[in-house]
DNA sequence: CTGTTTTCTGCAACCGAGTTGCAAAAAGAT
DNA sequence: ATCTTTTTGCAACTCGGTTGCAGAAAACAG
């Protein structure tokens, strides 16, 4: 794990702070290769502590109005790019983000998703891995994108 | 099935024609309980006779440049209800559809997309249905969308 | 600490796909 | 032939995504 001074500045200004998060936030966009900023560390703490499910562009915009939509666009590719989020085409027709759970990296290819099309909230099923099927000679597959739409037991309680 | 005199004007025209689709494509909207029109004619042939695969609206704009986008996208909507089309969500974020196999109005549920990352196109794999996974407790699914993307044998031919 | 270089951010504008309101045109009914 | 209903074309608009550019902020060098 990379530690610079500037972290260690930054650790020392949190432990004033009394505030742990704030220091691993800060870890985890560093250990990501991420130059660490004051807007990125808004919106990393917004999309991982923020979000109990993937979120659009729009929900970000609606979270944090202070920031630019075109400088949030760029921070979640940022993101994407560093696999600290990966994306969600939940044919709903606004990209989906979601973070990625910190064990693996990789986790993020290959599982199903779930969306609901009462709240359109998407869902990462994280532990269920897409089924494969068998392709025609010739097809070489790169991704699979595997998305059930339903009613969430959320909206099926409220009938 | 439905046969009404305007449909044998048709058929007479038709014959004078000596022209064996053009009174089938007519029946199939007829029968889809669709009313005939010039555009829909048109649209109707184009989209059963003159894509190879899955098409999206700006390609049937491109194919019928006399026709307004408005109405080929009214048009798609009402051949879409008439169950005459299904629509595939490949994620390239443009809508496609594709035509329904005749002999099953059901049978465009459920089945296997191909998108191909280099050309954009996308092919249904009508005879491979999707495989089911375990879904939460509470969850009720609807619909399913299984895309594989990955490269066509044509562009992989092409290298 | 100061000046220089590089990166990031906000603004504005643009793009493409989808969508709607409305009036004219076409089709169907009497 | 006339009236009613449906369809079509036009224009305009929405919404999500995207880019160019200039100023702000951060990193770097001395």
């Amino acid at each position: 794990m990379r530690w610079c001074s500037r972290a260690v500045t930054l650790t020392i200004i949190a432990i004033a702070m009394n505030n742990k998060e704030y220091i691993s936030d800060e870890q985890t966009l560093d250990n990501a290769g991420i130059r660490v900023t004051a807007v990125r560390l808004l919106v990393w703490r917004q999309v991982r502590h923020g979000f109990s499910d993937a979120f659009s562009l729009a929900d970000l915009e609606a979270a944090l109005p202070t920031v630019d939509r075109s400088t949030l666009f760029r921070t979640l590719s940022t993101f994407t790019e560093a696999h600290l989020l990966h994306e969600i085409d939940d044919g709903t027709g606004s990209q989906k983000y979601c973070v990625c759970s910190a064990r693996d990296t990789h986790h993020c290819e290959g599982h199903v998703h779930l969306t609901c099309i009462r709240c359109h909230r998407t869902y990462c099923l994280t532990d269920v891995r897409i089924p494969s099927v068998p392709l025609p000679e010739g097809w070489a597959s790169t991704e699979t994108e595997y998305v059930v739409k339903g009613i969430c037991p959320a909206c099926n309680r409220e009938k």
